[in-house]
DNA sequence: AGAATTG
DNA sequence: TTGCCAATTCT
């Protein structure tokens, strides 16, 4: 069990006391042993009680509780207060916008207890009736719900990663001389999947057998050449049975996508059936397409020139930027963040980029508190040479689109990343303007998740992508690719037009812990998508070029 | 802490 | 009518 899924049942435990109008001091304990939990540095699991129990914020019966839930699952006062709650009234919990207050009244006063019914009200606009709900709110937690249930169903593709990985090792270790291969929206590396595809030689019959044995499996359907079951996560699976002669046209045409192929069968109608991918492609005039670029936007046009991008690898990046530390709100300190970066992912740079002042929810850095951390990167570099820290901030942008701190401080950073936190509900004229207004700061160097959407969570904010992407080009501004597995921000559709107008991409994991640097893997999925080559990647350079551009960027503002 | 919403 | 405070939720 991970911390943050311990965080997230004291949190929902802190939830359902305000919700049953327990004592609001054990309430706030209850909140505030879920932030800490969130924040340890080392996992819970590995710990002693006595190891927790010292922990500043974490006391003695909290440890028991931790202890309690990773052996069992739950503990006491959490399993009672979920006993005796409804269903319907936890997932209201878990929708924006509704905290324990709101669902109190909306199960108390309104009646309602589920969130069917709840969406119901919000139509029949009853909802207005109750105390601290208006129009607008009625209208916010509407959206919240339809964007939840548009999301059934779905899952990140770090997520299904996760799941899926231990089935597919399990599977090709019991049909060790039969050819598996993952396809479809997983193998083309979709940032969102519906279902695990997996295409096999393996014999059905065997196979079923093979599922069946899994007790936590549901078999759904069976199809002539098909067979599709659930995991216990709801996760849907399909496994498309081939043979040795027909695989790679199999792989093909599963992994799609349907538009792809479509402009594929416009070139001829029946794809020949030949003994590898490459082969296919060669017939029908083309170079090979990697899958993820399989997604009928512009790769047929550049196969069929012979032009495709050499699209990048995880082992092209030589540093990574925008990261956080215990300076603002990351678990982990600067040192240990640098330190991993060079000795365990044999990174040369990390750029260090905590919160600016506005962020005080995540304990933003004040003007004293940077000269602090200024000191230590000194004193760090010193000490990891040639590894190399970069001087870096994640500047709030500001509601009308002003950076956080004045020229006199933006000057001192090797480098700055802008992103929006706060004031997310604008209209898409204000709030391209106001990310235009940013960009064309001359201290801003890098755009931050452009869009602050939260895959299958929340939307991001409207945008006019193409003029803030041209105002990225005429300001040299690099557009990050955040390697978030919920943000993926900016989204593959639009990093093709980013390159075409000349802007670079960075594949910026946006850590808050030394695992979270990892997630610079989805980036790069992402980036292949978008069509990147190493060239364009801004965390592709070399310590020496990322530094000579850092050092270019501040001269040419002069 | 600061913004938005509601009362 | 207007302005201001209080409560809730989010980032």
């Amino acid at each position: 069990m991970e911390n943050k899924a311990i965080a997230k049942a004291f949190k929902l435990c802190s939830q359902l006391m305000e919700l049953y109008n327990q004592n609001p001091f054990r309430t706030k304990a209850m909140a505030s042993a879920s932030f800490k939990i969130d924040k340890l540095p080392f996992p819970a699991v590995d710990a002693s009680l006595e190891q927790l129990a010292e922990q500043p914020g974490i006391g003695k019966s909290t440890a028991e509780k931790i202890s309690m839930l990773i052996e069992t699952g739950s503990f006491k006062e959490l399993d009672d207060l979920i006993t005796k709650t409804p269903e319907g009234i936890l997932a209201m919990l878990s929708i924006k916008g509704l905290g324990p207050k709101k669902v109190q009244i909306i199960w108390n006063d309104l009646g309602i207890e589920t969130v069917g019914e709840l969406l119901y009200a919000c139509n029949e606009n009853r909802l207005v009736e109750a105390k601290g709900f208006g129009l607008k709110t009625q209208e916010e937690i509407r959206k919240a719900i339809e964007f939840a249930n548009a999301a059934q169903g779905l899952f990140l593709y770090a997520k299904a990663e996760k799941i899926v990985q231990p089935f597919f090792t399990a599977l090709s270790a019991a049909f060790k001389e039969e050819i598996h291969s993952f396809t479809g929206e997983f193998r083309r590396k979709c940032e969102i999947v519906s279902s695990i595809d997996i295409i096999t030689t393996a014999p059905e019959a065997a196979v079923v057998h093979f599922i069946e044995e899994n007790k936590d499996f549901t078999l759904l359907e069976r199809f002539d050449a098909s067979l599709q079951f659930t995991d216990p996560f709801s996760l849907k699976y399909q496994i498309l049975f081939s043979s040795s002669a027909t695989f790679a046209y199999d792989l093909l045409l599963s992994t799609g996508s349907d538009a792809h192929i479509q402009q594929l069968q416009a070139i001829r109608k029946d794809i020949p059936q030949v003994d590898n991918e490459a082969s296919i492609y060669n017939e029908l005039g083309l170079s090979f397409i990697e899958p993820e670029l399989r997604e009928g936007l512009q790769e047929i046009t550049w196969a069929k020139e012979h032009k495709l991008p050499k699209l990048i690898n995880y082992s092209d990046l030589k540093g990574t930027l925008h990261n956080h530390s215990t300076y603002s709100d990351g678990v982990h300190s600067l040192e240990q963040m640098a330190s991993y970066c060079k000795n365990e992912l044999g990174l040369g740079y990390l750029g260090i980029c905590d919160h600016s002042k506005t962020a005080v929810y995540a304990n933003g850095l004040s003007v004293e508190r940077l000269a602090e951390q200024w000191q230590e990167v000194d004193n760090l570099n010193e000490k990891l040479a040639p590894f190399k820290i970069f001087k870096g901030i994640e500047s709030d942008i500001l509601g009308d689109g002003s950076l956080d701190y004045p020229a006199e401080i933006l000057e001192k950073f090797d480098f700055v990343v802008a992103s929006v936190h706060s004031n997310l509900r604008m209209d898409e004229e204000k709030a391209t303007q106001r990310l235009i207004r940013a960009i064309e700061n001359p201290y801003t160097t890098i755009l931050g998740h452009p869009t602050g959407r939260l895959l299958l969570s929340r939307a991001g904010y409207p945008l006019d992508f193409k003029k803030v992407i041209d105002a990225c080009a005429a300001n040299q501004v690099v557009i990050e690719v955040n390697s978030n597995p919920l943000r993926l921000d900016l989204d593959w559709r639009w990093q093709q037009y980013a390159l075409e107008k000349g802007v670079l991409l960075s594949i910026n994991p946006d850590a808050h812990r030394t695992e979270g640097l990892l997630d610079m893997h989805y980036g790069v999925h992402v980036a292949r998508k978008g069509g990147l080559s190493a060239e364009h990647c801004l965390n592709a350079f070399t310590t020496e070029d990322i530094a000579s551009f850092f050092q270019k960027r501040k001269t040419a503002r002069l």
